[in-house]
DNA sequence: TAAAATTTTTAGATTAGTCTAAAATTATTA
DNA sequence: TAATAATTTTAGACTAATCTAAAAATTTTA
């Protein structure tokens, strides 16, 4: 078994390799809010484990192990998140603190039952993609609203920004999961755009159209 | 915030309070499966933080504060447990691992609605008393089947021992919490008793019958 | 391409929790 | 009640994870 904290470094170096083929000591500290120094420490010991890729100096990839067990966390993130917001009426901007600390519950019968328990949910109340079991997904395929152009339309399926303050607003404008919108208006000068979401215009700026993903 | 191990502490010292009134090092160890010298360690750090009652050599007690933070683990390890049984359908005898481990989730937000998700039970899978929100609960009185006299009956509501060996046998028994039972014949060498429950005679031996627990 | 800036690693401490072995205290019993 | 036994505490060491400060390596830039 590993740590909580073995899988906390599992998980950041996961989603930061979504983003950078490799992955660095400092991007991964930012992400953990901790140090340099600390990092290398335990990128030593992930190597050692055979979990990470390591040289110094270069940057760490998962290996297939260390991918696996960081595919399991994202899971059980995910399958909680899931449960607390279905099941136990919490908001899509209340869930994620709780989730962190229940994803390193350790039984995998647990969290199979749940995922039976719910009715095996493919996307989370972000529209995050949840690894099956076997650590199998299938991703939507997600654009920015920043991307569509003048009256396209797709529907509101996923964020890139997952902080509450994010969700919370998104949630007054009533821009949620599922919800239908349609590119109205976009203004040149500062690429705000409005759209149109059930027949009212909401009017978002480039930083929120950048960080709403839709699906066609 | 305390450490799970500061809480398995407290809840440690919780459940011997029950049995003795002033709790020994000794006890502690074995109940935690740790040395004496780790045991009198952590007592000093406890008593630091005003959570027992502590003088060297004379055994420990829990403060208001130490209580109160022992009761919160207790309601949601019985809690968790009533979830695992009634809605993830575990067995009795499956949930305690799993529970020891969730009993140190910390948000309170989420056991309080999972609480009100289940409707507020009372009891957990093993005929414990589940707190409430505020640490109150009420206990059944409970007896030990060995204490009946002949033809005596009553409810089969709780168990002394919570091991899966014991509740194995009890299930195999049939002898599970809410069963009627009444005494038939009681075996003067032995002290073992036979049973009369639901038309069928069952045979348990003096050990079975001292941890099994009846309410009238 | 050499100097400067940035990133990463090492060295050495610190904290929480644990351990063994030895010393101190308390309890038992003869 | 003095010797013995049992329990408890202290002393000193170890591991996991973290930190600061300094050294080493890499990258940037002029």
């Amino acid at each position: 078994m590993n740590t909580s904290t073995e899988e906390n470094y599992l998980k950041a170096i996961y989603h930061l390799s979504l983003q950078s083929e490799n992955v660095s000591t400092n991007q991964i500290a930012a992400s953990l809010n901790t140090k340099a120094a600390s990092v290398t420490d335990m990128l030593k010991k992930l190597a050692d484990k055979e979990l990470i890729n390591y040289a110094k100096y270069q940057g760490v990839t998962l290996t297939p192990g260390g991918e696996k067990i960081a595919l399991s966390i994202v899971r059980k993130h995910r399958l909680w998140e899931y449960f607390l917001v279905e099941k136990l009426n919490f908001k899509w901007d209340e869930v994620h603190d709780v989730a962190e600390e229940l994803e390193h519950i350790s039984s995998k019968e647990l969290i199979d039952r749940l995922d039976d328990f719910m009715g095996n949910p493919k996307y989370d109340p972000h529209g995050d993609p949840i690894p099956d079991c076997n650590g199998l997904f299938k991703a939507h395929e997600l654009k920015p609203v920043s991307s569509l152009f003048l009256n396209d339309s797709g529907i509101i399926s996923g964020v890139r920004d997952h902080s509450s303050s994010f969700l919370q607003y998104l949630e007054k404008m009533q821009l949620t999961i599922g919800k239908k919108i349609k590119v109205a208006e976009i203004n040149d000068y500062d690429h705000s755009v409005i759209l149109n979401s059930e027949d009212k215009k909401v009017h978002i700026s480039r930083d929120v159209a950048n960080n709403l993903l839709i699906s066609l």
